[in-house]
DNA sequence: TCTGGGGTCCTAGGACCC
DNA sequence: TCTGGGGTCCTAGGACCC
């Protein structure tokens, strides 16, 4: 019988930005969403002076401060570099892994494979990672997902670094101890049905019966039931799958009113999700546009709206899903509202390989090709924004977004190294 | 002044067909 | 007055995840 274990980074955004800035350690610290929003990622200090997750950083800012905090823009090109460095090393142990997001991944333990005990496996795989990158982990074992997660929980929770929730007494008092709500899957409305029902903890959701399970929350939930009976309901993913959809959306650092603003935004959005999809060669079907006022203005009139549209052939070119997007933005602008936020997605996404066979392929079609090609390429040399289409991005315009406390993406541009100086 | 972004899966119900 | 029924396909929206 394998176990599962969950090896998850704690506090991954900031424990990245502190391998470079040690100095900021044992202070409060606080990672940023885009815009420089909402926090994302806290320090152990940061929660222990009350920050909570999600908080909108103005509302934070001061006592942050007080507090002799520091904050940081999200700087994902250091964060994604640093989980690639990480897996690699989690795949040294396990052939069997799930990257199951950027600071996250499942893995398989295989008992016959080596004589050690999971447990300990595990405890070498947090040391190496430490070791080795500088981010602490904490990994939770178990026999199926569910179960791994809820071990990983108690991991943080006791500061240990590995949780073994294997042993039938162990188990139980477990999920006798834990809320539904904390059950990997179950939120809040969900929760809200089970209370009604009678179920309170992660211990009487695994006793119901699975038909009643699917009649109260589906086929997910009694997916979930089964797993917290130790009954592996979701297997690893071990290959990861193409993409369905991609989403391209940005609040502006300042609202914005016009439609030519809004083309500008939009027609970025456009160019970076199609730029995204050649490269990992899917092709669209399906685009769609939306804009939105903010919400939490409600001293000021609400607009929101999308459109999507169906394109008459699937196609990656960024000429053609700009201008679909552009008549797209056509039919929902309303002028006289301050608008916030603007997305693009692309849907339907098929390989490259299966695309509708354009039988005519034009002449212009087969010039876009190439054309997108030359695009890609000289963006990947000189940056992402090096030929935009249309019009420029001006640096600075309303639609572009704030990172104002951006730390130096030190693992992947040169230039951007620390220089070390001897006197 | 300031409140993130990118995904997946499932289901109910409408459209359509015979 | 009486107004089929069953199947499939598609999509919008809900719910959840990090």
């Amino acid at each position: 019988m394998n176990y599962t274990a969950l090896i998850d980074c704690d506090s991954f955004y900031v424990s990245c930005e502190l391998i470079f800035q040690p100095w900021y350690r044992g202070r409060p610290v606080v990672v940023l969403s885009n815009n420089d929003g909402c926090v994302v990622s806290r320090s152990a200090e940061a929660k222990a002076i009350g920050i909570q997750m999600g908080a909108p950083y103005f509302q934070i800012s001061h006592h942050l401060e007080q507090n002799n905090g520091k904050a940081f823009s999200s700087n994902y090109e250091l964060y994604a570099s640093l989980n690639f460095r990480i897996m690699k090393i989690i795949r040294e142990y396990s052939d069997q892994v799930e990257i199951y997001s950027i600071d996250e991944a499942f893995i398989t333990l295989e008992r016959s494979r080596r004589l050690k005990k999971p447990y300990d496996v595990a405890a070498e795989i947090a040391y190496s990672v430490r070791k080795f990158t500088g981010v602490p982990v904490s990994i939770g074992v178990a026999r199926t997902k569910t179960l791994a997660k809820l071990a990983g929980d108690r991991a943080k929770k006791r500061e240990e670094k590995v949780y073994e929730l294997a042993s039938r007494p162990r188990i139980d008092q477990v999920l006798k101890e834990t809320p539904v709500i904390d059950v990997w899957g179950i939120n809040y409305r969900t929760t809200k049905k089970l209370n009604s029902a009678g179920i309170f903890t992660a211990a009487d959701l695994r006793d119901i019966d699975t038909r009643r399970a699917r009649k109260l929350i589906t086929i997910v939930g009694s997916r979930i039931v089964l797993e917290l009976q130790g009954i592996p309901c979701l297997p690893l993913e071990l290959v990861s799958q193409k993409k369905k959809s991609i989403t391209r959306s940005r609040s502006f650092g300042r609202p914005i009113q016009t439609l030519y603003e809004l083309r500008e935004a939009i027609k970025s959005h456009v160019a970076a999700a199609a730029a995204e999809m050649r490269s990992t060669r899917l092709v669209a079907r399906t685009i769609g546009v939306y804009i939105l006022t903010n919400s939490f203005r409600q001293d000021l009139p609400q607009y929101s709206n999308g459109h999507k549209i169906k394109l008459a052939t699937t196609t990656d070119s960024s000429l053609e899903l700009i201008n679909a997007a552009m008549a797209a933005l056509e039919k929902i602008y309303r002028p006289g509202y301050e608008y916030k936020k603007a997305g693009v997605y692309l849907e339907i996404l098929s390989p490259t390989s299966a695309e509708t066979i354009r039988l005519f392929e034009d002449e212009n079609y087969l010039k876009e090709k190439r054309l997108m090609t030359a695009v890609d390429r000289i963006n990947a040399i000189y940056g992402r924004h090096a030929i935009a289409f249309g019009t420029a991005p001006r640096r600075g315009a309303a639609w572009q977004m704030k990172r104002s406390m951006l730390s130096p993406r030190i693992t992947t541009v040169i230039t951007e190294i620390p220089v070390a100086k001897i006197s």
